[in-house]
DNA sequence: AATTACTTTTAGATAAGGCTAAAAATATAT
DNA sequence: ATATATTTTTAGCCTTATCTAAAAGTAATT
């Protein structure tokens, strides 16, 4: 079945990384997005849903690997070659997303778990023909933006529609929260992505919002305002 | 990012059996069809590329999850619920095969190594999605069948190229050696799945074969004519 | 500044999956 | 029937990735 014996470079370089440290760079680099500091034992725990003492244990292999830096009690950083790596699992990550909603008929909310697993799947070729097969993609189905080869990413402009003030108009852009069920929240409203929204009303109250989407008026709390971003018109 | 807490049945169900068991099970499977007796240690060993110990190691664990009967020194052999696994790991193989071939451009000596990787992803509904997608093929890249959703593969009448007598005519049909080296010779010659093949004569000394295919004459060794078959016209 | 609380690391254990070397069982040859 | 060869299993060790409990370090509070 696999064969080691020949195609030993190919064999290596793709195997630089286990499934476990692929989920630990992954985690590190998403927290690094929303921070600048050193990212936290607790905070990679919390995010991969295992134990301090298991990150510790995992943080020093890949600071071996020199793809973090780290310095006992003080939280890591990607080094560049981290952040390439972790850019590149997002990539396919996304790429494998935009695969399941747009040829296999996956809605928004379902694709995430599956494409937990496929984006470790180790084939430079896979994934660049993906990438041609999908038409170069820019965004993944939550709005996100897909690293290109290089790892770099293209953040698009976007604001949280609770920052939008009462008659403004934006357009849905993308999601704060991917949990299914926000997402299948979302479906219920007939919000998605491209979605026009207009702010009718904000309430001092509780922060809800009045808006109107495709001619009817909806009043959202301000959690899911919270959890939209938007683009504005 | 794997999300434990709900859907644990989901999750239960799809994580029956790890990757290496299901390479395991995908082994025994294949050894099977080509033997009735028990599947010795050492078959499976040399199959998968591993140690004899180790096979007998997970063979012990294979047992326990019911899906082989072990007699110790007698072999292996699936049980029902093993057979049903195995040809499901084999049409998630074989399906993947078919999408890189027919949607991303791969050629059929490129497709095995990464099939080997895809066909672990835990998901019914994307191999449902996959096999829609692909007009629900029944054969793979190498005319390997398709097994269906209830692991029934049905096999198609075929023949050795070696089999055929002088002036007769076959249709290749499939590869009994998929090795890339194999495939890539066959490419050469222009020997693809479907091609018509005349044999013009057979050499008694070392059993070549001269053929005729597209208008042109070409001689094969014994080994060739021995790992291509053909469906006689 | 001292105490308390929280975070992080260490130490030690476990389970999966692999290996080597030796022992036991089976098969083959004399 | 015995001796030899081969196959298979067992025993013991290793690595990876987890965990719990305890120790050590850092931060917050009085
Ligand atoms: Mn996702
Ligand atoms: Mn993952
Ligand atoms: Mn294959
Ligand atoms: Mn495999």
């Amino acid at each position: 079945m696999i064969n080691k014996k020949n195609n030993i470079f190919a064999y290596l370089i793709s195997n630089m990384f286990t499934q476990s440290e692929e989920n630990y760079l992954k985690a590190i680099y998403h927290l690094e997005l929303v921070s600048t500091k050193g990212i936290s034992t607790n905070a990679i725990a919390k995010k991969i849903e295992t134990k301090a003492s298991s990150v510790t244990d995992m943080v020093k292999k890949l600071s071996d690997k020199k793809v973090v830096v780290y310095k006992k009690y003080k939280g890591v950083k990607l080094t560049s070659l981290g952040k390439k790596t972790a850019a590149n699992i997002v990539r396919k990550h996304r790429l494998w997303e935009v695969f399941l909603v747009e040829k296999l008929n996956f809605s928004w909310d379902e694709v995430h778990e599956v494409a937990e697993q496929l984006e470790h799947i180790k084939s430079p070729k896979l994934i660049n023909q993906l990438d041609a097969f999908l038409d170069f993609p820019k965004q993944d189905p939550h709005g996100d933006p897909i690293p290109d080869k290089e790892g770099n990413l293209k953040t698009i402009e976007k604001s949280l529609l609770a920052t939008l003030h009462k008659n403004e108009i934006g357009i849905c852009v993308g999601v704060n929260d991917s949990s299914s069920e926000f997402l299948q929240f979302l479906d219920k409203q007939g919000i998605t992505i491209g979605q026009e929204i207009k702010v009718l009303d904000k309430e001092d109250f509780d922060n809800s919002l009045s808006i109107e989407i495709d001619q009817k008026e909806l009043s959202i709390s301000s959690k899911i305002a919270n959890n939209l971003y938007i683009q504005k018109k």
